[in-house]
DNA sequence: CCCAGAGAGTTCGGTGATTGAACTGTCGGC
DNA sequence: GCCGACAGTTCAATCACCGAACTCTCTGGG
């Protein structure tokens, strides 16, 4: 902003409002509204808000100049009165651009001010192997290839969102076992990387580049664009080979005093349980991940080749089939995991859980016996199975698409920063 | 406010700015920040929250004719310069009233703006046997006798805090198994026992009464008027006939969607251990309870007497003594602590663990035992002993005295609702 | 003893975002 | 063809904060 005064004092200063805050907060008020809806007029945007008309009109008219909102024609209601003039968020300008990093691939999408997800490639790539620095570099040349098909549509991000499978804090990848990476500055290496493959746009300040967790992106992605309706606290599970998490309270992500919340992987399920390699004993991860699970079931895990998806697809048939050792496999799983998650219940009391990865496919055997657990141990009576409060997560909301989106999301939250 | 706009759509609306809004967060601004420093001046106000001095000044004004404020003579700085006019936050006028009911006792405090423990009634009380109508109808009696002294120093709380040992969700208390509730409309019953106890001030709308859980005003009583420093991320216990449990993110209560978070005291520490009352078995609390700590250290729980203050304060006589039942009892109950703990650490990240009830008194053994527990299991690998993240909860910070200030936070947050 | 300098607090005109009411367009229906 | 309904714009009024000038009070140096 200016010149920050010297703050001096204990607690960070909450910021004063005046004239100019109440616009920023007003046109991103509008912005999101309009986001939201869709499609709607200034009137109705106006009735929503609370502001007037008159207001809402000044702020749409910024909105406009500054390209992040696109008029479309009338609405032709059928309706009495004059049409209104409809408004979109703008499918061109302003974007975000999500990178996710798994183990056996890079996917990179960039999503628009609406939403849409615009640009996508997914290329597969053993990143167990190659170092983080070549893998950065790696996916760095997939980002430039994306940020150019986005250009030649007038897309044009206003940051990069890294999500990463491991702890994650200020940009620097403190362990991500799957990957095998330590310490491993993940911002600067791809910022590094991907400024000498794209000069970007003359006058534009570089892309700013953040990281942040894979399964905490995941989580937004589901907020965001899953079939999650009103909800607006969850926990979210992603089964893969590790066992992620993320806690989304009140439509915001907790991320805890590090930024390593959510690790629901290595909560001890088994206090004298097998060793993992988190060098805990009985963690969650050791019952309820991909491994364990397939060689609970008999598949085991093909070593070498990512055999994964496909024993999982193997496992679930089997599953379904009613073979005893299968079904035995997945249960016993379910139990675990609503031993885990009646704690993490019973903490954060979240309205639903959402369960991705590996585990939607499991749900016919997987999903009563979580929820069985469940309603066992939550203390307020309120988890019943018929409560639905156990959902598969969406498969349209990955990690690639939720790290975008929150690029989006803080352009949406200060239209004016992002002058476009 | 006015007539709400019928929102239609689908998320709650967040509000609009505008001048109305500047002001209240401006008049809150400033006045919170004279709270937290205690006494300042005009011009220090300014200089900290980044507001001109004239428009400090101005709100400053206002604040000092509603009684929320008050001058006291002038800074001798020794500096040069004119000398600054001492603020304070008023010690008459708006207060809060907390009331803390408990298994064995009632307690009932006024608090004042500046946060300052004004009136204090603690009653020896058994409320396990006298039924919920009548044991809050006894409380309502203590209350109307702290509010004759608090207006006899003009103190005239805006609203009552219970603090209460259950699950509280809308005024209602759903279960309270150490008091033996079910469904107690609490708020209902406790505001219309008042109702005729205390007729108010002419004028004066009734008094709000509003219900919490005890674990999360004692958490943030803590917060509040505990030793943490600038921790505004962390996990309180409370250790009593249950385990109470209570989590705060940025200086925010986690609530959860019905209210019911922080029940740490029935995380799973052993999926096949005994049965608790809750219904399910191997919860903490059947291993780091009251009774089951002196059960194990052979000090059984005198069946009836309330014997438990005396009969910790035996075992830690004994433990600090070295016996060795007592401190292989405390050391096992750490050992689970610390289990539960890492679990709940994991998954939420905060920056310190909080024990309060009976475990300060114990923390000689039952610290490392806890510490030794979390550092094997916490994933980040930032769990050392020697962090020092892992504290006793400060004795001046009761429940009562947190519920009472959940009320003056309100004041805070809105001065001008609460016109004095 | 007097005066410059420093810092606290006030005064006052300026700015600008929202309000509210009046006004202009556009459409459906009688 | 006129009326009523609704969308959007115009314009004066309001009022919270800003900035600069001003007053007040104290310290310290000559």
């Amino acid at each position: 902003m200016k010149k920050t005064p010297r703050t001096g004092g204990a607690h960070p200063v909450e910021p004063k409002a005046d004239k100019a805050s109440v616009r920023q907060h007003n046109l991103s008020l509008v912005l999101r509204t309009v986001h939201e809806a869709g499609e709607t007029t200034r009137a109705s945007v106006a009735a929503r808000v609370g502001l007037t008309r008159a207001a809402v009109s000044s702020l749409v008219e910024q909105l406009l100049e500054r390209g992040l909102l696109v008029e479309s024609g009338k609405t032709f209601s059928g309706q009495a009165g004059r049409p209104g003039t409809v408004l979109k968020a703008a499918d061109t300008g302003p974007a975000g651009l999500g990178v996710e990093i798994n183990v056996d691939y890079v996917s990179v999408c960039v999503v628009d001010l609406a939403g849409a997800d615009r640009v996508r490639v997914t290329e597969p790539l053993d990143n167990r192997t190659a170092g983080a620095a070549k893998v950065l570099e790696r996916a760095a040349r997939v980002a430039a290839r994306v940020l150019g098909s986005a250009a030649a549509r007038d897309l044009h991000p206003a940051g990069v969102r890294l999500a990463l499978p491991g702890l994650v804090s200020a940009g620097t990848v403190h362990q991500a076992p799957n990957l095998g990476w330590n310490r491993v500055e993940a911002d600067r290496l791809f910022a590094a990387a991907l400024g000498g493959l794209w000069p970007g746009r003359p006058g534009t300040p570089e892309l700013p580049v953040a990281s942040d967790n894979e399964a905490n992106v995941a989580a937004l992605a589901e907020l965001w664009f899953g079939g999650l309706g009103e909800v607006r606290s969850f926990l979210h599970l992603t089964g893969e080979i590790g066992v992620g998490g993320a806690i989304v309270v009140n439509g915001q992500l907790l991320r805890g005093a590090h930024g390593f919340a959510g690790e629901i992987g290595h909560l001890a399920v088994d206090g004298n349980g097998p060793l993992c390699r988190c060098g805990s004993h009985g963690c969650l991860e050791q019952y309820a991940g991909q491994s364990a699970l397939l060689r609970a079931a008999g598949l085991e895990d093909g070593a070498g080749a990512t055999t994964g998806a496909s024993g999982v697809e193997e496992l679930a048939r089997r599953a379904d089939a009613g073979e005893a050792r299968a079904v035995a496999a997945v249960e016993e799983a379910g139990r675990r995991l609503g031993l885990a998650l009646s704690g993490a219940v019973n903490l954060l009391d979240p309205e639903v859980v959402v369960l991705g990865g590996i585990y939607p496919r499991l749900m016919p055997r997987l999903g009563p016996a979580v929820d069985m657990e469940l309603a066992r141990r939550v203390v307020s009576g309120l988890w019943t199975p018929a409560a639905g409060r156990l959902r598969s997560a969406s498969a349209s909301a990955d990690a690639a698409r939720g790290a975008a989106a929150v690029v989006i999301r803080e352009v949406l939250a200060d239209p004016l920063a992002y002058t476009g």
